[in-house]
DNA sequence: GGGGAGAGATGCCGC
DNA sequence: GCGGCATTTCTCCCC
């Protein structure tokens, strides 16, 4: 125990990255409160200063702390203890390990960021360049133009020259994609003073309340899936 | 390299649970496309077959699998391709690994469950305990109210017998919040034949703009915070 | 048990 | 830093 946390000190001045399994209680308080009992756990502490705890099982964190925390540890009795603050975000994370199965440190080096293909952005993009899916005639003006009530995902002309903005859902469009149309198409209105403005939810499928208030609404909804990029991506290269 | 796959197929198939450090690349393919080019990475393999990778910095993860994937290493040439499918997700994920750092493989033990108060859940019960902090005469008839109406954190008669609906946030409140508040007291109003239904929005805050759109509805904002159990809890503890 | 639907919680991005 | 929305989510209900 001794010589690990003699490591672990040692890790943590020379700003090293750090894995752990330790068996350890934690406690938590920051933007709520939590507290787990004894139980094996991974801890990975970053380089820079930012905390990740993990349970035995499943995917999420059972706790983390973001990067800018100060980190220290200190023998307490037979055990340790491990001691995360983040005074900016008044939070603090103290870990009491019992018994600390293995450490391993590193110094890591990593640049890259991942590339994300099919989001919401990619498809108000795709009906920008390719406007005929939407209708016909009709002629985008911009996307993503910010409103102060939110931001239009791709706005323009439809072949009698009304006013129409579309809304892009990745998966369903629910209640709450409609209310948002609803919302810029109000502001439109008044901002231009025009009566007519239309509203069109662009998704793959509609839930079937949306599609009721959507109606009340006098909007209506067209069939689009979001563009997989990688996935082209991916065919092309299986032919090689 | 070798020996660190067949160490890594080993405690596959004796389901351990791995860490490793890595220098990779990733191809996710699921919900969404993504990919990550050479760069040094935490991965962590747990027993349930879910899977987690951390780049250097940074407190997310930058992919993760959920639990019950099919994981499998194989040699290619001079990397090793780490495979990770769900076919119940439709979630594919490939990482190249280009060198193995460390490989840390173990048994662990953990049957806890986190404690956590100060959710949404919590400020809703406290108001339903304590009416009073909503306004003088509130008389509360539920909480948490899963019917036609919706969701309702809080819901009840005021002092002068009118329905009043109760949405709480945690943080400041949005425009989102006042749209769900809106769309619930419409019903309500719809479903129960009444002109005159009341909406109040309890959060610590709320922004400038759903503000304005309160007002325009005829809502109000009281300034709530969520409740600190363990706080307290602490609190008295450190009297000890 | 699986799918749909609603909403919470958090990160990101632009101002 | 604030305020908008998106989400590789969560949970519950219902079939």
């Amino acid at each position: 125990m001794k010589t690990k946390i003699i490591r672990i000190k040692e890790a943590l001045e020379k700003n090293r990255s750090i894995v752990l399994t330790a068996r350890c209680a934690i406690i938590y308080s920051g933007r709520a409160e939590a507290f787990l009992p004894d139980g094996d756990r991974f801890i990975i502490i970053k380089a820079d200063r930012s905390m990740v705890i993990h349970q035995p099982t499943g995917s999420n964190p059972v706790n983390h702390m973001r990067e800018g925390a100060s980190v220290s540890i200190e023998q307490s009795g037979k055990n340790a203890i491990l001691k995360a603050a983040h005074l900016a975000n008044k939070e603090y994370l103290d870990i009491e390990l019992k018994k600390i199965y293995s450490v391993h440190d590193q110094c890591l080096d990593d640049g890259q960021k991942q590339v994300i293909a099919g989001t919401e952005k990619d498809m108000a993009d795709m009906l920008f360049s390719n406007p005929e899916i939407v209708e016909k005639g009709f002629r985008p003006l911009s996307t993503e133009e910010h409103t102060k009530y939110g931001f239009i995902d791709v706005f323009g002309y439809d072949k009698d020259n009304v006013l129409t903005v579309v809304e892009c859902k990745r998966y369903t469009a629910q209640l709450n994609a409609v209310q948002q149309l609803r919302r810029y198409v109000e502001r439109i209105r008044k901002v231009r003073g025009v009566d007519k403005v239309r509203g069109i939810i662009a998704a793959p499928k509609i839930s079937s309340n949306a599609e009721k208030m959507l109606k009340d609404w006098g909007f209506r909804h067209i069939v689009v899936k979001p563009p997989n990029y990688l996935e082209r991506f991916d065919r092309k290269q299986s032919k090689l």
